[in-house]
DNA sequence: AAACGGGCCAACCGCCGGCGT
DNA sequence: CACGCCGGCGGTTGGCCCGTT
């Protein structure tokens, strides 16, 4: 069952959006910032329903976007992210700035699938075209194994095959544990994937060990618990930086991983094991 | 010059999770 | 706990553009 539509169908206009319509939302939100889309059409003296404000200005009309051809660059960060995330374009564009989710699918789809069939790669599992062929007979693609489902993003964890899936570990090294999704495939090695976003230091935690799924909810909530000691007293906003953290790396038991740190504005990595679970974790603050 | 076909990309659609009541 | 609203996401579509015939 879908949801009622978020706006009248009739009343409203579709298709390529006129200047005029752009410069209405431009200055609306330029007075207003960006607020409740359903409302802003009629605030704004807009016939479009308030998906398509929105859709049209993080996608087109935003300033801090770059327009323009991908560079190399980020060409590899598509398809190693790609290969780590599967289609999940609104995680790698994070790690883009200035790209968009929607341009990122959308060059995915025309250039770098081709790239990558060029290069005898299979752009659905990033493996060889001709191992990949042999592997769909005997394990899943990796597409499957390194997808998080939206469906399954709020299991506390999630055994399939060779894959675990935590949500919220607040034993990383990001104190905060706001948002960390933690992808451990092992099939011989362990590969660890840790993207999270939170707040490197001075943040309550919550041992391991009273962690429990009560505390895990409390922790998900904690963006609103970030604006406030962000804007709260007692805090030099300076010294403070969010954690951006994205790593990749084999392991080998007890030993530290190989993780490698992705992202410009790093001004130091931290990289540790996790002795109870083998998860290896780094963070790296990135400055304000 | 016209017709055709493929590529590209902005925009739409349907669904989902979070949140407030 | 149930329900509805809203923002966000990924998949798909439709129309424009450009090269080829």
């Amino acid at each position: 069952m879908g949801r009622s539509p978020c706006c009248e169908k009739e009343h409203t206009n579709k298709g390529a959006w006129t200047k005029e319509e752009d410069e209405r939302l431009i200055n609306h939100i330029k007075i207003h910032g960006e607020g409740c889309w359903r409302s802003l059409p009629k605030a704004a003296g807009l016939l479009r329903c308030g998906k398509s404000c929105r859709l049209r200005w993080i996608n087109y009309l935003r300033p801090d976007l770059k327009r323009g051809n991908f560079t190399e660059e980020e060409d590899e960060v598509i398809i190693n992210l790609h290969s780590l995330l599967g289609n999940k374009w609104s995680l790698i564009a994070a790690r883009l700035p200035g790209r968009t989710d929607n341009e990122i699918k959308n060059y995915w789809n025309t250039h770098v699938k081709r790239k990558l069939y060029s290069r005898g790669i299979d752009p659905q599992n990033h493996q060889p075209l001709n191992a990949s062929a042999a592997a769909a007979t005997t394990a899943p693609p990796a597409d499957t194994v390194a997808t998080i489902s939206n469906k399954k993003r709020n299991s506390d964890s999630i055994s399939n095959n060779n894959i675990q899936l935590v949500n919220g570990t607040e034993d990383s090294n990001c104190s905060s544990g706001v948002t960390t999704e933690e992808l451990t495939f092992n099939p011989h090695n362990q590969l660890n994937l840790d993207l999270s976003i939170g707040l490197p230091t001075n943040q309550p935690t919550v041992s391991s060990s009273t962690m429990k799924p009560e505390n895990n909810k409390k922790l998900k909530q904690e963006p609103q618990i970030l604006y406030k000691w962000y804007n709260g007293n007692n805090v030099n906003t300076t010294q403070q930086g969010v954690c951006l953290c994205y790593g990749l790396g084999f392991q080998s038991n007890n030993k530290a991983c190989s993780c490698k740190a992705m992202g410009t504005a790093a001004t130091t990595v931290t990289a540790t094991i996790a002795t109870n679970n083998d998860v290896c974790r780094f963070y790296q603050p990135m400055s304000y």
